[in-house]
DNA sequence: ATAATAAAAGATATTATTGTCCTTTATAGT
DNA sequence: ACTATAAAGGACAATAATATCTTTTATTAT
C-alpha cells in the first residue's frame, strides 16, 4: 500500500505527535526506538517532513522534533502520505497505464474508483489529534 | 497498490482471456506489444501464471497462452495478485508492523479493516469473463 | 571560547525489484 | 530426420528503494 519510507514516516508522525500532546520533544534516536525503525533512514525521513512542514526540528540541547497542537488539528495523514508517495495512491492507474481516466479507462478503473475514494476520504479526514485521542486508550502500539 | 509485476501479469492475463474467448492463443510477443511490457520480463511472469495454473501455455508452432472459457467464469483477479504479491495487501498492516491485529492494532488498524475489505472484496468477486464481457463495450484498454 | 547535544547534509553501501540475454525443451509441419 | 516455432529455464544487468556512515551546521550551557 505504502513505501516503507511512507510507513515510518506515518509511525514517526504519529509518535511525535502524542509525545508533543504531552509537552515533550523527542530526539531522533527516541523516535527510531519508538517505532522501531532504522535510526539513520530515518533521519532522512524526518529531514523530509521537517522541510514539507509536517513536523517542527530545533537542533542542539534540548531540541529535537515536535508538532505544535494547534497544528495536529488540521494535519491528517494524507498530509504525510504525500510528502513521501505523492499522489500515486489516488491517481496512479490499479494495473500501472500511464494514461487511465474516464475518458480512456483501464478495465478496472471504476472499480477501482470507490476504493480510492474511501482510502482518499480516510486519510484525509483522519487528524493527528484524533489518533493522539485514540491512543489515550492505550491498546494501540506503534512497533513490531 | 500492487507491484510492477503484478500490474503486468493483470493486463496479460485480461489480455489472455479476451483473445481466448474468440478463440485465439497468444503469443509472448503479441501479449506484450498489447499491453505494452518488456517482453522477456512478461515471459517471466507468464510462466509464473502457468505455474499457478491462471493461463495455459502450449509450445510449438500454434501454440502459446490461453484460458478455458470455462475456467474464466472462476477465475478471479484476486488469484492473480495472489500469485504475484502474495496476501500483503489483504493481511499487511497500512504502517508496515509485523503484528497488527484486532487485539494488539495499529492506530489506524480498523481504519484500514474497510477499505481492506472493499478491496479485497472487489478482487474475489470480479471474475475474468465479466471483465471479457465489459471490455466487448470497446471503450476500455490495456496499454500506454 | 569550549564542549556537548542534536538535527542537516552529503556520500556511500546494500538489497530488492525490474529488466535483459542466452540456452534448452517441447511440438508441429515438411 | 530436419527446420521452424514458441514456451521454459538459468544467468546476468540495470535501476530503484532501503539503509548506513561521516561531516557539517546550529544551539545550549559552562
Amino acid at each position: 500500500m505504502f513505501s516503507k519510507s511512507c510507513e515510518y514516516a506515518l509511525r514517526a508522525t504519529i509518535f511525535i505527535a502524542q509525545q508533543s500532546h504531552i509537552g515533550h520533544k523527542v530526539s531522533l534516536t527516541t523516535i527510531s526506538e519508538a517505532i522501531d525503525s532504522p535510526q539513520a533512514f530515518t533521519a532522512k525521513i524526518l529531514q523530509q517532513l521537517t522541510k514539507n512542514n509536517i513536523v517542527n526540528a530545533i537542533k542542539g540541547p534540548h531540541g529535537g522534533f515536535f508538532i505544535e497542537t494547534e497544528a495536529m488539528k488540521t494535519l491528517n495523514l494524507s498530509a504525510v502520505v504525500e510528502v513521501l508517495d505523492g499522489n500515486s495512491i489516488y491517481m496512479g492507474c490499479g494495473l500501472g497505464l500511464k494514461q487511465c481516466n474516464d475518458k480512456k479507462p483501464c478495465p478496472l478503473h471504476f472499480k477501482f474508483i470507490a476504493i480510492r475514494e474511501e482510502l482518499k476520504t480516510m486519510l484525509e479526514t483522519t487528524t493527528l489529534l484524533m489518533l493522539v485521542n485514540d491512543m489515550e486508550l492505550d491498546i494501540f502500539h506503534l512497533k513490531t
